[in-house]
DNA sequence: GTCATTCTCTGACCTTAGTCAGGTAATGCC
DNA sequence: GGCATTACCTGACTAAGGTCAGAGAATGAC
């Protein structure tokens, strides 16, 4: 990366810091304690949660949140009460009140973004806000990690199920894993492979498996990208990890087979390098077969 | 504005507030309580600064920063001197030291910024780049004010100074404004004009004045934005409201004459709806007449 | 010289946002 | 029934970021 962009990247924090920061002190500020607020805005409008959910999900302090609580509790706005099955947990709704002040917090938050757009007219704004929605889905982009983990691994597995269950839908002849060529993930385990998982905030939204057969060129398989994150570019970044460590391994071809459902994928793997060759496997999902000869530029990460 | 744009805004400052303030804690958090940090920073490389300087533009209480300032002291980071022409005042430098501080602390909001850039490829880093400094631009645009000044106000009288010293560069004949038709700005105060001032935190970017001559139609002059603020599209919403303005005056043909040396505002002029006419005065620094007729629509702000 | 003003500093005080170490009641395990 | 665990609460404590009311020294206005 260049010295430009990373001053950019500042320029860009520190001006958007200062803007919204100053502006959320002043529509947000005189309501109520940040703390306060960002319970009551997860509380939500609906429903009651039980008070160790809510505190898990803002990583809080039980203590902390316990004493967050009888602050609301003191005002009227949530009403805690033991949970009928297990006495021990408390949950925590919404009273009248609480939705009011909710709402309240919910109208100056669009107050707030209201005063951002208005000195703007139609064509700034318009560009303004395609602006704001791609600095966000490339930040998003960037916050998703990437890491090798075990195919047996839970997170692996919700992956490798999402991956099986979306393509029973999209094929035409429906998708048994167990009647694909890979009928054991356990292939994708090192020494004979390598998973990867890539998580967003924690949660798994896509994965990548390779194929380390000795004698044989290695294979891709099992490539998919959760249907919320699809446009940050997560296919293509497990694509290449997977030929940086392919690489890494001495693998010189790589080699891979794909249903003409899959149009987006074709469509990676051609602008990626691969190109298209006979059948070099019986795989009964199959309609195109790809091969990319690695180079030593897979070998190093392009900056 | 639309309710999807606002939401957008509101995602944006979700997004972006959560994922930069957790690597701020992050890169920068256990350095130095971020109040020093901004004195730090404030009171810069070089130089000595007035403790009062540097309070105003912080926006501090002076107790507060008093005890900033004996917090670094006490790490060695500053040194603080009584003024050597006003005893009262005291100012304020950075020692090695504190220098040396300063410099981690722009490598760790450098490493902040890389570690945004780092998981994305190259195109995916000149996007986000790009879309940065155009959020960065409109939001500038954004806190840019406009309000209504006499033109003897010192902020008034500093744009004029501006506009005359760049025309006075810019035409091959020169500029001074005694030659022109508008040797005394005072026409372009109530009730025979008005004169609009652009500021931008407080320092004024621009002007547009208004002649409202009794029995001829009204006219624009002296219209100037600042270089350093120039496509922010300043010039184009001095121009709207001073229609709208103009509007409200009653006004329904504006006029204005121009120099060839300003191509951007004679582009501006055109896109504008303004249309070129015969001379319609004898201002020896104009080379084009223009003139627009307002319509309903500029008396009410287009949202 | 007097008096008001300016600039800085200090002490007292406050809220927010936490952390940490127990304590209590309910539940699950055996 | 006994014991460990879980969920929550309370009390004690901390750091940061500030506010406010003077005090003290220097300066400017007259």
């Amino acid at each position: 990366m260049t010295t430009e962009q990373v001053e950019q990247v500042r320029r860009f924090n520190r001006t958007v810091a200062e803007r919204v920061g100053v502006l959320h002190d002043h529509y947000l500020g005189g309501a109520r304690p940040y703390g306060q607020a960002r319970l009551l805005w997860q509380i939500g409008d609906e429903g009651t949660h039980d008070v160790r959910g809510v505190r898990a999900r803002l990583g809080l302090d039980s203590g902390y949140v316990s004493r967050l609580l009888r602050a609301l509790e003191r005002d009227g706005l949530v009403a805690v009460e033991p949970h009928p099955e297990d006495r021990r947990v408390r949950t925590v709704r919404l009273t009248e009140a609480g939705r009011a002040e909710r709402a309240l917090l919910d109208d100056r938050s669009d107050a707030l973004a209201a005063s951002l757009l208005d000195p703007l007219d139609a064509r700034q704004r318009d560009r303004l806000t395609a602006a704001m929605a791609e600095v966000e889905r490339l930040l998003t982009a960037s916050v998703v990690t990437v890491e090798v983990l075990d195919p047996d691994h839970p997170d692996a597995a919700l992956c490798l199920r999402a991956y099986a269950a979306e393509l029973q839908e999209l094929f035409d002849t429906g998708f048994d894993p167990a009647n694909s060529l890979l009928p054991d993930p356990g292939e994708l385990r090192a020494p004979r492979g390598l998973f990867l998982v890539a998580r967003l905030h924690g949660d798994p939204v896509g994965c990548a498996g390779l194929k380390l057969p000795t004698g044989a060129p290695a294979e891709i398989k099992r490539l998919w990208v959760s249907p919320g994150t699809r446009g940050l570019g997560l296919a293509r970044r497990l694509l290449t990890e997977l030929e940086e460590r392919a690489a890494r391994h001495g693998v010189e071809l790589l080699r891979l087979d794909t249903n003409k459902a899959l149009e987006a994928a074709t469509r990676l793997y051609r602008s990626s390098g691969y190109t298209e060759v006979p059948a070099f496997n019986d795989e009964p999902y199959a309609d195109h077969w790809f091969e990319k000869r690695l180079t030593q530029e897979n070998r190093t990460r392009p900056q």
